[in-house]
DNA sequence: ACCTGAACACCGTTCAAGT
DNA sequence: ACCTGAACACCGTTCAAGT
């Protein structure tokens, strides 16, 4: 290294987040190490230990920024705006099909994840759900997106053609979706 | 070892894919490692690759083996019948929450895999649905079952309360799902 | 064909020490 | 507080050799 010990390197944990994002555009999740990341910032490998308590947390993070990436639509009328917003969800999520999966294992969402819960279930409820069933709908609709985000092809192949056919697909089921939560309205 | 060069250890694939959903129940996925997975056998870690090419394929494997327990209804009426086979899988995956997962990430799936998808889509044909909607709904079946199953809390703290909340979570999905798709048939 | 022996190229994480 | 240096306890996988 050609630092010596006590000189700074200006890291935080923005940054070695950033670095993160690329290892994963690059390489999917399992290019994520915690020694590639240093190697990629100039520094040892458990230096990034001074920002970021583990790798599972990088992980978490990295969910995040790219959940923050999500635009709320601004207007839009009951369950049609649910459907949108789920649409968006899905379309940032499946641009990473491996890091998705991982939204299921965390036990703590991260702030985005749990404001673009919130909404959902807020809106659910506005156009009519009862306070319960827009809890039960909100999560239904959440398990559904990353679970179709997940079942993208990974980066490897991206063969031609496949991509219409899962957007088709992944729009026929929210659509039944969203036709059997309309049932709860009263 | 006690074996020395030469002699056999009466391995095969079966008994490394036993081996592995012990350690998978005793300390879930990321418990199973090649090494662990030697030890148990009292072989050295090279010696599985004898009967299976790689990690990837021992949760394969495991994933079928898994799947191979659920029983499809033998009788019943259209959707009914369909209800019923999404709920025994999805009772028989979310045993193993963390597993679930690398089922979105397989590309080549399993026999037994096939066999359900396959039964699914017959079943949802039989019920009325043109066959290019049936290939889809079963799609869209599949990723929320799979989906539901890894959103289950991981193995370490199994708190009381939360296992009945999930499945009404689960099972009003479901519903919610088969109501849409219902409306396809003509 | 099925195993041992040995090695390669990695991992995540911790601890002590320097500034 | 933020980094280096060094180490610990692991990984998956490959190759050569023995029977």
């Amino acid at each position: 290294m050609n630092r010596t010990p006590g000189q700074r390197a200006g890291l935080d944990a923005g940054t070695v987040l950033r670095a993160a994002l690329e290892l994963l555009e690059s390489g999917g999740v399992d290019a994520i190490s915690m020694r590639r990341l240093a190697d990629r910032l100039g520094v040892l490998p458990n230096a990034i230990y001074s920002h970021i308590p583990d790798r599972m947390s990088v992980l978490d993070g990295l969910l995040d920024l790219v959940l923050a990436q999500v635009r709320p639509p601004a207007r839009g009328d009951g369950l049609a705006r649910v459907e949108l917003l789920m649409r968006r969800i899905w379309l940032e999520l499946k641009r990473h099909p491996d890091l998705a999966p991982h939204l299921f294992s965390r036990q703590q969402l991260g702030p985005h994840a749990l404001r673009l819960g919130h909404l959902t279930a807020t809106w659910l409820a506005g156009a009519g759900l009862p306070a319960d069933r827009a809890g039960q709908a909100m999560r239904v609709l959440m398990i559904y997106v990353i679970g179709a985000a997940a079942a993208e092809l990974p980066p490897p192949a991206s063969r031609p053609g496949t991509g219409r056919a899962s957007t088709a697909t992944f729009e026929a089921g929210l659509r039944w979706l969203l036709a059997g939560i309309a049932t709860e309205i009263s």
